[in-house]
DNA sequence: CTTGCAAGCTTACGTCTGTAAGATAGTATC
DNA sequence: GATACTATCTTACAGACGTAAGCTTGCAAG
């Protein structure tokens, strides 16, 4: 079992991850593994890109460092290196970072100001809340 | 009174605007109308940019329809035509669907799960919800 | 009026992205 | 073994981005 993948051992933050290849990304996680075909089956019906271009995708993550390819067969086998947990959080934080200085709180009101959240949203926010104060 | 600024007299969304030209916005908002020197001035300390490169950006942010150059006078004024509001709603939305499927409880999800949210930024939240549900 | 600073205009250039097509080669089928 | 698939590798190409430098020219200072 021959994995090929760069640089990103000891890497602490995760690759930064492209609009497309969060597709990408969100299809290979809750399959936990998947071959090329796997993520274009996946895919049918969310996009219109031809597998060509999912190949070309799969291939610049397994760059990044975001993904691991078992090639000791001919359809490689494509793993993930980092977490949608870990994914998430850099993304959110350099989102919150850039758009509101860091701050969460002008967020939720962003978010409040236009678009009504439903009454079950705002309980589910609040239950969020409730828990994880200590 | 001569205006420059490109194809965006009805734009309903903003344009994309990038990490860089962000920090060009949040620069000129505040100053509701600044001229080229006065952003390079507001950046001096927040960034190392050359002034040419706030140049640059401040001019694709004119070509993007982002800010309006009133040309009248040798120092360009710019002012902006889009509102801090309306490019966080924009880019929170689509930050949102392509990292979280839109729903916004698993992202307060994920804060908290990594970074402790401060007592007060908890209660600020919860202010927040209280103040907007019906 | 000459001279120089500085603002805007034009050009640059490497990298990343989105979106693939063509070449190559291993595998399965007949 | 010949042939057809098809997965991977190589190459492409335009537009966005980060990051400017060079050229041109108006305005201010001497």
């Amino acid at each position: 079992m021959s994995f090929a993948n760069k640089s990103q051992q000891e890497r602490s933050e995760p690759p930064r991850i492209s609009d497309a290849e969060w597709t990408i990304m969100k299809a290979i996680w809750p399959l936990k593994t998947a071959t090329a075909r796997q993520v274009v089956e996946a895919l049918a019906g969310e996009t219109t890109w031809k597998p060509k271009t999912i190949q070309t995708l799969v291939t610049r993550l397994v760059q990044k460092g975001a993904l691991a390819a078992d090639t000791s067969r001919r359809d490689y086998v494509f793993t993930p290196l980092v977490t949608e947990q870990e994914c998430r959080q850099a993304v959110s934080r350099s989102f919150l970072a850039r758009v509101f200085d860091g701050e969460i709180a002008p967020f939720l009101a962003c978010l409040l100001e236009r678009k009504k959240l439903t009454r079950k949203e705002i309980a589910e926010l609040r239950r969020i809340l409730d828990e994880k104060t200590p």
